[in-house]
RNA sequence: GCACCCAUAGCUCAGCUGGAUAGAGCGCUGCCCUCCGAAGGCAGAGGCCUCAGGUUCGAAUCCUGAUGGGUGCGCCA
């Protein structure tokens, strides 16, 4: 565990008390740990932090929570460090800590800078987060967007856990649907050649093309015209793919999101690798042929029993066998699935996550069966499903439609709200939850809007900095990480440090369970905090941040703030958002 | 028909993998600027955590079932 969580410090110490017990005999000997916690209390009135220790090991120890408790306390406030232990509740026991802690907790914030609350809770493993992997047919929507967010920064956070991490991007290159996009482009190329183009339905008809059309004439003259399909399909497919990718790459780079690795669907064709993965399979006999049951209560009208090439996937939990080929001997778009996932397993990655949108919440199990057969029990598979996004304007829903052209790009929503707003509010939800988008709330300067309002924190902390300088103070972390943090004593100043040291333990908790939502929520409560507590100045000159007639109270008050601050920009950082100084 | 996701204040949502008296914003009511940024703060009202069982020291949280909503369901990716 992480040395910077004071948590687990103190969490440490407990087990080392209870260890203790144990030798003096107080304790039985072989009593599990695991479960004994140390956290915040719900209610700061109980203390610093509480332990669930007593109750956790009464039964197992076939003794009572407050004997077990009270022998804790007595060992646990040995430590001059634990400046009070007291049994509450059904078993708690309540601990409060001297305000050193505190002030030693500030001056590590300021020594560390936005590094403070990075976790060796990953210790290095290896974790490829594959995410967006839109169809490289047409540019980016709102509800990919909110995936991107997702993906990256949930990625941040694990790197800033201490992972390992591989941000990936699937391009679905090879099925059908890139045939289409290639005889959509070839429509306009013919318009570029001054024949009027023919979208026929079921071909792409955005404006997007157009310029492909163009392009594809610079190339190749008026040479295609008159060929036959069979003779430029490849190479118009090739180069609208590759044009659809740049534009989705410029996207993601308008949104601030990197990937580390694009890989191409089509690579894994005619090069052996599906056949590959499903040998694989199949030395494990989880591959056969058969026929399938049609599907209860809605039985497709052509349904009729064939037999195929089936992945046992039952046998991993799914609900039924899937097919890997067609009747015709194709491969289905499974088989690629499968060939990418296998060969995610042979990189050497520990844990896979794979960000779907929530319409895709049928391949789940089929995927996690294939990763549980290929990587056995060494490589974990996690997909996180991001619901919708519903768009608003002045509150009014907002319908989008490819044919009324009211449909709403990534870069429509970046252009108007911005790469950190965009961002911010996206993660203002958890992934599984529908996210509301409303145009005009994201961007109003109030509390209602959540962005704002850490924003606006981190900027007044950064006018204090200001106005402390003007005073003749160094304001430097390395300055204010040797101010005299003891003249912080006021119990609202202690409530603030307080807040500043969960942060550690709010990554490995945000960390563990692939949650960066709770990033944001937690930026938004010490933001709130920092609001209470500079109102608190109104009433109390002593809590001012700047103290004119008292410079070295000033310089441990202003520490205290911009510890605020750091942690500010570290959880900014991890949503990929730039804090400002200022509002504008 | 089956599977997965969801159900918490009037509305939109958190709730730290089982902890103490369930929280925030909006909306409503009433307060706080001779003062570091009031773009903020404080207080009040508002709850059968959908329902019924179960697990245990202890459940909004875990299990089972029901109800309501969303998504998906063999040669489409």
């Amino acid at each position: 565990m992480d040395p910077m969580n004071l948590f687990s410090q103190i969490r440490a110490q407990v087990i080392a008390a209870l260890d203790a017990l144990v030798a003096e005999g107080a304790l039985p000997a072989g009593l599990d740990t695991a479960n004994v916690t140390v956290e915040p209390p719900r209610d700061p009135a109980h203390g610093d932090m509480a332990t669930n220790a007593a109750m956790v090991l009464a039964k197992p120890a076939g003794m009572k929570p407050r004997d077990i408790a009270e022998a804790l306390a007595v060992r646990l406030t040995a430590d001059p460090r634990i400046a009070s232990a007291e049994v509450a509740g059904p078993g708690f026991l309540n601990m409060r800590v001297a305000p050193e802690i505190w002030h030693d907790l500030l001056r590590s914030v300021l020594t560390q800078g936005t590094d403070y609350g990075r976790s060796v809770l990953g210790d290095g493993i290896k974790v490829n987060v594959e995410f967006v992997s839109a169809n490289p047919t047409g540019p980016m929507h709102v509800g990919h967007t909110r995936g991107a967010v997702f993906g990256d920064a949930l990625a941040a956070l694990l790197d800033f856990a201490g992972y390992d991490v591989t941000r990936e991007y699937y391009i679905n290159d090879g099925g059908a649907q890139v045939d289409v996009l290639a005889r959509s482009a070839f429509e306009r190329y013919r318009e570029a050649c001054g024949l009027s183009p023919e979208i026929r339905e079921g071909l792409y008809p955005g404006d997007y093309l157009i310029p492909v059309g163009a392009a594809l004439k610079e190339k190749y003259g008026e040479s295609l015209l008159d060929q036959p399909e069979s003779a430029w399909l490849e190479e118009v497919r090739e180069f609208s793919t590759e044009a659809m990718m740049a534009m989705i790459r410029e996207d993601l780079a308008l949104l601030g999101v990197k990937m580390d690795v694009y890989f191409s669907e089509k690579s894994l064709y005619g090069t052996g690798r599906i056949e590959e993965a499903l040998k694989s399979l199949e030395d494990r006999g989880l591959i056969y042929t058969g026929v399938l049951e049609p599907p209860k209560g809605k039985t497709p009208e052509d349904w009729e029993p064939r037999e195929q090439t089936l992945f046992r996937s039952t046998d991993f939990g799914d609900d039924v066998d899937r097919p890997v080929k067609k009747s015709d001997g194709s491969w289905t778009y499974f088989a690629p699935d499968i060939a990418y996932h296998y060969d995610k397993v042979t990189r050497g990655y520990d844990q896979l996550i794979d960000i779907f949108g929530a319409d895709h919440g049928g391949y789940v199990k089929r995927m996690k069966a294939v990763v549980a057969a290929l990587g056995g029990n060494s490589v974990s598979l996690d997909i996180k499903l991001i619901q919708l996004v519903k768009l608003f304007k002045n509150g009014e829903p907002f319908k989008m439609s490819k044919r009324a052209g009211t449909f709403v790009t990534l870069r429509d929503v970046v252009e108007q709200a911005g790469a950190d707003v965009t961002r911010f509010v996206m993660l203002t939800r958890k992934n599984d939850a529908p996210l509301d988008f409303d145009f005009d709330k994201v961007l109003e300067q109030t509390k209602d809007n959540p962005v704002f309002y850490v924003q606006y924190a981190h900027a007044r902390v950064c006018s204090v900095l200001r106005r402390a300088e003007e005073l003749g103070l160094d304001t430097s972390d390395a300055a204010l990480s040797g101010a005299a943090l003891e003249r912080l004593d006021h119990p609202a100043e202690l409530d603030l440090a307080r807040k500043v040291a969960e942060w550690p333990r709010l990554v490995e908790i945000a960390a563990r369970g692939h949650e960066p939502h709770r990033i944001a929520f937690y930026l938004y409560d010490l933001a709130s905090d920092l609001h209470g507590h500079w109102a608190k100045g109104n009433d109390e000159m002593g809590l001012r941040f700047i103290q004119e007639d008292d410079l070295g109270a000033t310089q441990a008050k202003i520490a205290l703030a911009r510890s605020v601050a750091v942690v500010i920009s570290a959880g900014l950082a991890i949503l990929g958002v730039t804090p400002v100084e200022e509002m504008r």
